[in-house]
RNA sequence: CGGAGAGUAGCUCAGCUUGGUAGAGCACCUGCUUUGGGAGCAGGGGGUCGCAGGUUCGAUUCCUGUCUCUCCGACCA
């Protein structure tokens, strides 16, 4: 591409709205221009990195198998009805009349879909197993689209859905899916993380996520320092120490607390370590009413855990401040187990605490030298909490770290939750009709471009991987204004630029005719890996000037075009 | 959805407190000069000041409403 022709657009100022590096380099670029809130239109430049992802997922994605499909963005309503999610999915699903007044929706995943289509073409066993998946736009009506393309409403998402007679074979597939995003993501040239996942709302069973590690990460993952574990802090479990916990050796206290609600607020007042504290949630029960969660005072609820509780209301809900007042005669910031007039469910590590601070279930005061068994029912135990750094890492091997991650692909199964809501069967080899077993994987598109560049930039701009670089090479002529050596130059650029396109390298040639440092500027700033310099000076001892977008300093090379593709 | 902030030129912003019909830098166009890390000089084009009301002789400025965008939080295949 000659860039005279090419319609870049590059800004020397970071704007304004872009909160993170990955928004502001895309912008700078003219990658992205904004167009609404979560709406990006993608400008010449960015398409051609899209498309290079778009282009690799594609490959992979045909090499495991799977079959591409394109299907409409807006979606009949009919088909949600029939899964159950139409009420389920919330604001988050944008929803459309057409002129007869028929509900839509424009799409934002396509388990109905595809099911439904299984459901038209697929008869027999014989048929199966197969997989479906298209790269396709979907909106999500995101309560706060935020970091340009990284949480947008509109974006590109590949995703794929496949469909079996059996558990086993639904297994194989997922490990093919995995493995072929693994591969995905090492050509995309990102560093990523394999975590273990909550399946969330979509349903299912097993399910991972691949992450790529950046500290503007939305997502915590829970790493072992020393083996394999890893998960979503949202997935991780935690788990009961194995240590018997101490002997009750203090006599239990009343102690004035006046207005000393928080954990901090107590543990401070009372000099007691958080982890000697024992605070007590309140929340709705699985079959009405109040039950209490008992967690350490250094440790958090994790929801969504509390949610699959067989006790716990779902989906999880705090009981509201009339609510406590009302079963307890307190204020929620001093609620405890001792003497509490509900059902008590204690996190694995609450429960080994001895000696412990808590609420006295009476305003403005707490107790201390509390202990299960003695003072307070011995509770039923659970994994409720989130997983902090420095635990033992759950499957035994080393000892956790938390590090930040953006989701870039997802993988599931589902199981039969949409296959049997939706009423797909086939017929076995008995001629009798079976559910099949049903599995999706995603990968955002549009985001890995973002995640890419947060976690490949530097003062100067982006440093995009080879394989999806808007050009892999750069070749920028310095002194065409200089009447004696400007043909030479001129010619030996255009030389270059020719050949390199005929040995079907994706190269730019810089013609606008600007100064230098605007050329090198630019060409950081896009990110291209490669730059070659074709100079007066080089050219007179034969050679052209080479340099890595990530390398500290240039090199002089050959001025031949062998020895430039040898550098690629 | 709760909290905070912002809408003035393509971009980044000033002006508004104390009303009198708008400015800078960058970008763009023309010319000259310059050419190894976003040059310099001279000239030029470009804005119904988000929108709608109100107050006023007069509103970018004051008041009310409204829309949009951003940030923090909650939420989230």
């Amino acid at each position: 591409m000659r860039l005279s022709r090419f319609p870049l657009s590059t800004s020397k100022e970071t704007p304004a709205d872009a909160a993170v590096v990955s928004h502001q380099l895309m912008l700078r670029g003219g990658f992205i221009r904004q167009l609404g809130s979560g709406l990006y239109s993608w400008m010449p430049i960015g398409v051609r990195v899209l498309r290079k992802i778009e282009a690799i997922v594609r490959e992979e994605m045909n090499a495991a198998g799977a079959m591409e499909i394109i299907t409409p963005t807006v979606q009949p309503a009919e088909l949600w009805q029939e899964s159950g999610r139409w009420a389920q999915m919330g604001d988050e699903m944008l929803r459309i009349k057409d002129r007869h007044k028929n509900e839509f929706c424009y799409g934002p995943t396509a388990e109905e879909v595809v099911t439904f289509h299984v459901r038209q073409d697929i008869r027999s066993y014989r048929q199966l197993p197969v997989n479906y998946y298209q790269i396709q736009t979907k909106f999500r009506d995101e309560r706060r689209p935020r970091f340009g393309v990284m949480r947008s409403r509109e974006f590109v998402m590949k995703d794929a859905y496949s469909f079996h007679m059996t558990e086993a074979s639904l297994a194989a597939e997922y490990d093919n899916m995995r493995a072929a995003y693994a591969r995905i993501f090492t050509r995309v040239g990102v560093d990523f993380r394999i975590v273990k996942a909550d399946s969330g709302n979509i349903g299912g069973s097993r399910s991972e996520e691949f992450h790529i590690l950046a500290q503007s990460g939305e997502d915590l993952l829970a790493v072992s320092d020393s083996g394999q574990y890893a998960a979503n802090v949202e997935a991780a479990e935690t788990r009961a120490s194995g240590t018997p916990r101490a002997a009750a050796s203090a006599v239990l206290e009343k102690v004035a607390t006046p207005g000393q609600k928080t954990c901090e607020q107590v543990s401070k007042f009372m000099k007691v370590a958080l982890d000697h504290k024992v605070k007590l949630l309140v929340v709705k029960a699985a079959k009405g009413g109040l039950v209490g969660i008992a967690l350490r005072g250094d440790h958090q609820l994790n929801e969504i855990k509390a949610a699959k509780h067989p006790k716990i209301a779902d989906p999880f809900q705090m009981a509201s401040p009339d609510e406590v007042k009302a079963a307890f005669g307190c204020e929620v910031g001093y609620l405890g187990p001792v003497g509490c007039p509900i059902a008590v469910i204690a996190d694995f590590a609450a429960a080994e605490v001895a000696d412990f601070v808590c609420g006295a279930n009476e305003d403005n005061h707490h107790l201390k030298g509390a202990n299960w068994g003695r003072d307070a029912a011995e509770p039923e135990t659970a994994d409720l909490r989130m997983i902090v750094e420095g635990d033992p890492s759950p499957d035994g091997v080393g000892t956790i770290k938390l590090y930040r991650g953006i989701e870039g692909g997802h993988v599931f199964q589902l199981g039969k939750k949409y296959t049997k809501a939706m009423s797909l069967t086939v017929l076995d080899e008995n001629q009798q009709p079976v559910t099949p077993e049903m599995g999706c994987y995603g990968i955002g598109v549009t985001r890995m471009a973002a995640a890419v560049i947060e976690q490949r930039n530097d003062a100067n701009g982006i440093l995009w991987p080879d394989a999806i670089a808007p050009f892999r090479v750069i070749v920028c002529p310095i002194g065409l204004d200089k009447a004696d050596t400007a043909a030479s130059v001129k010619a030996a650029a255009e030389t270059l630029y020719g050949e390199l396109l005929a040995a079907g390298v994706d190269a730019a040639l810089d013609d606008r005719g600007l100064r230098p440092g605007e050329m090198f500027k630019d060409a950081d700033l896009i990110g291209i890996p490669h730059r070659i310099i074709v100079g007066a000076k080089g050219l007179a001892t034969q050679q052209f000037e080479y340099k890595r977008r990530d390398a500290a300093a240039a090199e002089m090379i050959a001025a031949t075009t062998s020895a430039v593709l040898a550098k690629l």
